[in-house]
DNA sequence: CGCCAGCTTGAATCTACTCAAATCTTGTGG
DNA sequence: CCACAAGATTTGAGTAGATTCAAGCTGGCG
C-alpha cells in the first residue's frame, strides 16, 4: 500500500549509524525497538517549531525533511536538509528550545531515537552524527557566503550524494532526490529562475543529470574539480 | 604592561557563563583557578586547525577570533565570531576534530575551558553556550542566504551588540568593536569595497556609528524593523 | 618624513533577480 | 481514459545589486 513501508524501514537509519560507530546488539535491538513505534507525517507538517519545546530526539526514517529559518515575506531559508537516517532534535539540555522549525519536505516515517544509554556505541553515532550536523551547517554558511551559484548547486549535490551513501541509499553516484528546484533555490539562496538556468549549464557540462525526481552524478572529478579552483577542501 | 591583562581578566567568562546558568561557588571557583594558568596568542594566530584533533576545550577571555573556512583562492569565509566569555572546541566526543579553523583577530587571551563535572551549573552553562552557538550558525546561514547587503550589516551589529551584553561587555548600545571592514566583509560575504558603501548608507541613516574600534547602536528599534519587514524572528 | 594598512569613492562590468509567458508534469475527477 | 487544474520547469527581456579595477585619502608608526 505504502512505497515506503516496507520490512526494512529501519535500514537507513541502521546503516548510517553503523557507518557512524559499528553498533552492538543492544543498540540495533534498541533501534529496532524504536522502529516499531514509528508514526508517519505528511509532507508540510512541522515536525519541530522554532522557540517551542523538544519533546523528544527524533530519528527519520524515510523521507526527506529541512531545516527552516522563515521569513515575513514568504522567503525561507533551508539551513540544512534532513535525511534518512539522520537526527533531529538531539541536545543535550533538560529543556531544550528548537532553534529552528523543522518541515517535512516530502511524506516522512519518523520514530523516536532509541536512548543512546543502552549502548556505549550508540552514544558514540549520535556524538559523530552530531559532530557531522555542525560540519554541514559550516559548510552551508560558507557555501552561502563564498561560492557562486553554480558552485554552490555543485557543492551541494556532492554533499547530498556523501551523505546519501552513508546511510547506503545512494550507489554508484546515482540516488533519489525528492527535491523541487524551489526547494534548491531555497537552500542556496537563489532564485528558482536561475536554479533553473545554473542546472541547465552543469547538465551541458555533463557533470549530472538530475530530473524526475533521480539524482546521477557522471563526473564527480569534474565536479570536485570546479571548485577545486576554489575550495580548499575539495581535491 | 599590558591593557588587557588586568585582574578581572575573568570577568566576561564569569559574567557571560553566570548570565547562562547561575553559578555557584565550585563553578566559579574552577573559571578562577582555570583563569589563572592562561595565556596569551597574537593576532592571526591560529587555536584550532580544521581537520586536527581538538586537546582541550578552550575558554576565551580577552579579545576575538573566529572560525573560518579557508579556499585555494585566498578568499575565506568567517562562520562566526567568537567573542570573550565564548568556548571554543568543546565536544561530546573522545576524539573530537576540529570542523573548521579558528584564528585569533586580535591578540588574545585564553585558557582551558574548567570541567564542567566539578559543578552541575557550569554543566548547564555549557550546555545553553552550544546551544546559542547553534542559533548563532544557524542565523548566519538565514543571513547569508536571504538578506540583502544591508540588512546582513544591520544584523550582524545586532547580534554582536546582544552579545556583547551578555558577556557585560556593552553598555547602553555601545561597545568597542575590533573588526576591520574586511574581517566584516569576509563574515558576510561581501566585498569590502561594498562594506565600505552600505556602512555608509547605514550610517547615514542615523541607525549607528562604526569606527575607530567602537560600535554605537543609535537607534535599535529603527535597527530592527529594517529587519521586521522580513524576518519573522526580529519584531 | 615616508610607508603601509585601512577606508572611501568613481566607473565599468557582470551576476543574479524580477516579471512574464510558454511548456511540461502530475494528480484528480468525471 | 481523457480533460482539466495546479504545480514545476524552461526561456526571454530588462533591471538592480554587487563586483572588480583603479585612484585617492587618512591615520598610525618606525
Amino acid at each position: 500500500m505504502n512505497g515506503q513501508l516496507n520490512p526494512s524501514q529501519s535500514f537507513p537509519a541502521r546503516h548510517r549509524l553503523d557507518a557512524l560507530c559499528k553498533l552492538d546488539a543492544m543498540a540495533t535491538q534498541a533501534i529496532d525497538q524504536a522502529v516499531s513505534r514509528a508514526f508517519e507525517l505528511p509532507a508540510g507538517r512541522e515536525v519541530l517549531v522554532e522557540g517551542e519545546p523538544i519533546a523528544h530526539a527524533m530519528l527519520l526514517l524515510c523521507g526527506w525533511a529541512a531545516r527552516m529559518k522563515y521569513f515575513h515575506d514568504g522567503r525561507r531559508q533551508i539551513v540544512n536538509f534532513i535525511l534518512p537516517g539522520d537526527l533531529l532534535g538531539h541536545c543535550q539540555q533538560d529543556q531544550p528550545i528548537a532553534p529552528s522549525t523543522v518541515v517535512a519536505l516530502t511524506k516522512v516515517r519518523v520514530c523516536r531515537a532509541p536512548d543512546p544509554s543502552v549502548s556505549p556505541t550508540l552514544a558514540s553515532a549520535y556524538a559523530m552524527s552530531r559532530a557531522l550536523d555542525e560540519a554541514y551547517l559550516i559548510a552551508q554558511a560558507a557555501r552561502l557566503g563564498q561560492l557562486s551559484a553554480y558552485e554552490r548547486l555543485v557543492d551541494l549535490f556532492l554533499e547530498l550524494m556523501e551523505r546519501l551513501e552513508l546511510s547506503g541509499e545512494a550507489q554508484n553516484g546515482r540516488c533519489s532526490l525528492p527535491l523541487t528546484q524551489v526547494m534548491i533555490a531555497d537552500a542556496l539562496g537563489m532564485s528558482s529562475v536561475h536554479v533553473s538556468r545554473t542546472l541547465g549549464q552543469v547538465r551541458q557540462n555533463k557533470l549530472l543529470s538530475f530530473g524526475a525526481g533521480e539524482l546521477v552524478l557522471h563526473d564527480r572529478l569534474a565536479m570536485a574539480s570546479a571548485l577545486a579552483r576554489r575550495d580548499v577542501l575539495c581535491q
